[in-house]
DNA sequence: GCTGCAAATGCAACCTTGTTGCATTCTGAA
DNA sequence: TTCAGAATGCAACAAGGTTGCATTTGCAGC
């Protein structure tokens, strides 16, 4: 299986089965360049400059939903309330692991640990999904001093 | 210091020595009455409900923003970017069992079951909570054919 | 290399959440 | 009772995110 930073955006696209479009691919490639999760608003500006051709606003939103819908990204909140994207780790599903999840920055981080057993219901429940979340701040803005 | 919960609004205004205010003693009410945390349109539509005078959307704001000043309220962001606000001390109730979320009503329940332990962090990372979440339909939801 | 269709895009408008400025009202201490 | 400063209400604004719809584009099938 692919290695999703190292791999070609066109390729993962590909792997995952949705369409190659140039939006995608400038979306993918900005999100593996990035160190730390980034916003829809400075996604949007780095596009922009780089590029002639600025990507619309919605657009990228929809972008950035499909990147996670496929699980090539993951979505994040920071403290302002922000949705933050970073291209996903590896390209199996996000079920078999646990998630630790900045704080500060939005960042994303895949745990090594296997997740819980899920618990036992109520009677009439179904159960759909199980998410263990695990929060803190990472390394990085942990070693950062307080803004 | 007084226990956050059973003291009445007027005598923690007092205690931490800001004015006490009408708005503030209901917003303080409605948030140790809540059982989850709540977003700022909750509590503002639950106030609506409950008097014939509702409070400002503006000056909810505010007062929301004075007691997590003073230390009577904490905020927090949840998944989907918006602000969510406690009553100060009412965080240890949810620490030690597990949350079902109905994707369909919207409803959460606690369950019995206790909480995983939390797994081991990679080198320079701080723990700040952990969440285990289910999801899936309640029983009253599962009973009601789809709409 | 065409063709057709579903998927993706661009644009405009809109909604929700949260903030700022300013005039008015109220709390609580003197 | 008085009054300064804090709190409130209203209006307007800003940022982030979503929806509807017409147009363009990727790509599978021929």
């Amino acid at each position: 299986m692919a290695d999703l930073h190292s791999a070609s955006p066109d390729n993962l696209l590909r792997t995952v089965g949705i369409k190659v479009t140039r939006g995608r691919v400038r979306v993918i490639a900005a999100l593996q360049a990035a160190r730390q999760p980034m916003s829809h608003a400075e996604i949007g500006t780095q596009l922009g400059a780089d590029a002639a051709v600025p990507l619309d606003r919605v657009t990228l939103y929809r972008i950035l939903e499909s990147l996670v819908a496929v699980g090539l990204a993951l979505r994040a909140v920071d403290t302002r309330g922000v949705f933050r994207f970073s291209a996903a780790g590896t390209l199996h599903r996000h079920e078999g692991h646990v998630h630790f999840r900045c704080t500060d920055c939005g960042g994303v981080f895949c745990l090594k640990a296997a997740p819980p057993s899920p618990p036992k219901l109520p009677r009439g429940f179904r159960l759909a999904a199980v998410e263990f979340d695990v929060r803190g701040t990472c390394a990085v803005c942990s070693a950062r001093p307080a803004a």
